[in-house]
DNA sequence: CGAATATAATTATGATGTTAATTAATTTTC
DNA sequence: GAAAATTAATTAACATCATAATTATATTCG
């Protein structure tokens, strides 16, 4: 009764070896800048979301809550969890729009810009470590190398929009 | 009572611009990437994270959940979560290890394979579309360049560990 | 004007990530 | 050979993300 089952066929896939793909090695690549910087956050008392938010604010001033969504890559949903939390702290201030209740700018508090400017050294520090170690040159022609992918994903999307939506739509196979 | 306070000063913050940060730009990236690809998978009832299993299971063939974990890069308790499912639904299967009965090995279902095979060419077809658009060099290029800085990453973070460790438990400031 | 529509933000829900604690089994050490 | 230490995997607890539903306010248009 202790046959071994064969293995299932598993070479010569239809389909391009884990390891080169790219949504993987992204997310690999982002995981390991972030253990660099996350413990120095950490000690800040701040998480990597929130001081996201904190840089955008300082970084672009004042903004909607749907600008800061846009800028910070967060979720409306997100940042209604978040910026409670951050302006309780003090860090973060937020006040109603008056031509339209529905709408509030946040603004970066003086405790706020003090965490960030007692922070950032230590930020770009580490950055001129990775610089320095990975090359300044690659660092650069990485960073626009994904600039120009963001971009061409998104051409591609736009013009793939009504085959992704009827993808999306599709009910999976029972 | 409605002056409006001062915006605190906010530019020449010692520290790179937003635009500039590597982890974010990894995020949007790869959150671009997966708007294109999320859409077929969900079509077909799997989750980004469930592809990511099964891909790893067709591609290097049956292996213990720890050895799954890594090539996965998910952590021991979301596999936990995980794999029920999917043995639930025949895409896997998993028996325990009789030399050692703490292990057991995953391996790919009949079922799995099917659904492998089915998809595998539509997800084909958006890579070759993407690396038309942004060129095929440029995404060989690319994803060098970040398995490079992931390997200098790694290399840094041995050696600045006794610092990340001192920062990761010095407490946040009351 | 006022009903219908649109928009900004929040809340709700379910899945996932993370850390810590737990369980079960194995290996080490004296 | 049994107590101590280690390891594989799961469970627990809590924060976070994605999608959808809801609330409150604005806008449009008959």
């Amino acid at each position: 009764m202790s046959s071994k089952r064969p293995t299932l066929a598993r070479r010569s896939l239809p389909m391009r070896p884990f390891s080169e793909s790219l949504p993987m090695a992204l997310l690999r690549t982002r995981e390991a800048v972030m253990r660099l910087f996350r413990p120095g956050l950490r000690s800040r008392g701040v998480t990597e979301q929130q001081w996201r938010i904190l840089r955008a604010l300082a970084h672009q001033g004042p903004m909607e809550v749907t600008e800061l969504a846009e800028a910070t890559f967060f979720l409306a949903p997100s940042l209604s969890r978040i910026l409670p939390d951050l302006e309780q702290r003090r860090l973060i201030g937020r006040r109603v729009v008056d031509t339209d209740l529905r709408r509030s700018v946040v603004s970066l508090q003086a405790e706020g810009l003090r965490l960030i400017t007692e922070h950032a050294p230590y930020s770009e520090q580490m950055y001129a470590r990775i610089a320095k170690r990975f090359g300044t040159e690659k660092l650069v022609q990485l960073l626009q190398l994904l600039h120009d992918l963001e971009t061409s994903l998104g051409e591609l999307a736009g013009e793939l929009e009504p085959d992704l939506a009827r993808a999306r739509n599709r009910k999976p196979s029972p």
